[in-house]
DNA sequence: TTATATTTTTAGTTTTGTCTAAATTTTATT
DNA sequence: AATAAAATTTAGACAAAACTAAAAATATAA
C-alpha cells in the first residue's frame, strides 16, 4: 500500500495523537496539523476508506492494526533519516526534524532497508527515540528521569524530553549527549539541583529542570 | 527561489533536451515527460512568469540564466544522491535513477552541502556523469570511446553511455567499473572487437558494441 | 429540560497540475 | 498561393487537498 505525502502525514500525526488519548477528536489533529477541521473530516473520510481507521462520524477515530502499521513505517522512516543525518551528516540534533521531515516520505522498501544496515540498524534515533523495526516491532526501554535516580548508579543517557535548541545548547555545555554515561552524586534540597558526574570525568551541578527532562537507563 | 516537484520535472527536462537541440518545442518535451503537450504550455506561461525561460508562444522556448542555475542545481542534488545511494549503500548503479529522482527534490542547500562533504566531494557521479558544484560549475573531463584508444596506452574509465542492467551485467563480468583501469592490447579485424587488458590483471576480449559504449580518459 | 456553546460535518470554492477537445498558428505539399 | 498536415495553444473540465461559511449533531449549563 502507497499513501500520498498527505495521507502520511494525517496518519502520523493521529497516531501520535491517538498514543496519549486513546480515541482522537477531529479539533484535536487540525490543531495538531496547523490545518482546519474541516479539512480534518475530509481525510477521515479518505483514510476510512482505504480501511485505515475506525471512524463513526461525530464519535472521534483512531487508526486500526492496518494504519498503525502505516504509521510505524513513516515513524521507521523519520527516525532512520534523522539517525542519518546527525550521525553521518553532523546535523545537529534540533536541526534534523524538518529534513526527516520531507525524507520519510520517499518510497521504497530497499532503500530504507540498505540505510537502515549502513547505520547498522539503530535501535533509537539521536533524540533517544525509539526505532521501529521493519515489522513495526518497537524495541523498548526501561527509562527514568534524571531526577528520580538514586545516588552514585551508573547510567545511560536514553533520550530528553525537552528538544529545543536551548536544551541542545545546556547539554553541549555539559557535554551530555544521547549515550553519555552519568552518576548522581547530591541532591541541593535548597533548589533541587543534583551534583552529577559526566562520563566518570567532570563533576557539575545542573538544575532540577533540566533533570527532569534528561532520562535514563540502566548501563547493561 | 524555491520550486514544486512539478516545476523541477519541467526545468531538468527542458535543461537536458536543450543541451542537445538548442531551442526546444512543446511536442519533444511532452513526450519526454510522459505528458501532453497542452500540461506543457501550461507550465511553460508559469516559468516564463518565474523568469526561467525564454519563451514566445508557437516559437519554442529555452532555459535563460536563472533557469539554467536551477536546472544544475536539481542534477547536483540528483548526482550526489545516486552517488550516495552506490558508495554508501551499495546499490547496483542501474537502480539508483528512480531512488535519485525522488530525492533530488528535498529542499535545503545545508543539506546538500553537508551530503556533498560526507561523500568526498565528488566530481563524477556512478554512471561517470559530472557533479556540479554548488555555483552550477560542472567538471569536464576529455573522454573517448574505448573504441579509439591506440593500444598500450593506459586509460581510465569514466563513464558508459548505456546504462542498462544488461550493460551493468555484462561489464560486472569483466570487472570493469567507473574508475577502472584499461588498456587495449589488440583489435581483431574481422568484427572490431578488441583485447583487452583489466586493471593490470586479466586480459579478455570484447565486443566493439560493448567498446563504443565504454568512454574513458587519461591517467592523470 | 430547554437553551447555549462547542464540535463536527456538509456545501461550495480555490489552487495546482493534469486532461480532452477544439481552435489557432505554423509548416509542408501540391 | 492554396490547401493539407502538424504543432501549439486555448477553453473548459477534473481530481486532490486545502479553505470559508453555514448547517447539523453533541455536550454543557442554567
Amino acid at each position: 500500500m502507497v499513501f500520498t505525502t498527505s495521507e502520511e502525514n494525517y496518519i502520523k500525526s493521529i497516531f501520535h495523537l491517538q498514543q496519549e488519548t486513546g480515541l482522537v477528536n477531529t479539533n484535536s489533529l487540525a490543531a495538531e496539523m496547523h490545518t482546519r477541521p474541516a479539512s480534518v473530516t475530509d481525510m477521515l473520510k479518505k483514510l476510512k476508506s482505504k480501511k485505515l481507521l475506525q471512524y463513526e462520524k461525530y464519535k472521534g477515530f483512531k487508526l486500526n492494526e492496518a494504519g498503525k502499521k502505516a504509521a510505524l513505517d513513516i515513524v521507521r522512516k523519520h527516525r532512520l533519516w534523522e539517525f542519518f543525518l546527525v550521525e553521518k551528516l553532523k546535523f545537529d540534533w534540533d536541526k534534523v526534524h524538518p529534513i526527516a521531515e520531507e525524507l520519510e516520505h520517499i518510497s521504497g522498501d530497499e532503500l530504507i532497508q540498505r540505510l537502515d544496515d549502513f547505520l547498522g540498524n539503530p535501535s533509537f534515533d539521536p533524540h533517544g527515540d525509539p526505532i521501529p523495526d521493519k515489522n513495526g516491532k518497537v524495541p523498548v526501554i526501561k527509562q527514568q528521569s534524571l531526577s528520580e535516580i538514586p545516588f552514585k548508579k551508573n547510567v545511560t543517557v536514553s533520550s530528553v524530553s525537552n528538544q529545543t535548541a536551548q536544551m541542545l545548547d545546556m547539554l553541549k555545555h555539559y557535554c551530555i549527549a544521547i549515550g553519555t554515561q552519568l552518576m548522581v552524586l547530591k541532591k541541593f534540597d535548597f533548589d533541587g539541583s543534583l551534583e552529577i558526574k559526566v562520563s566518570k570525568q567532570n563533576a557539575c551541578i545542573i538544575s532540577e529542570q533540566v533533570a527532569k527532562n534528561v532520562f535514563v537507563h540502566d548501563v547493561q
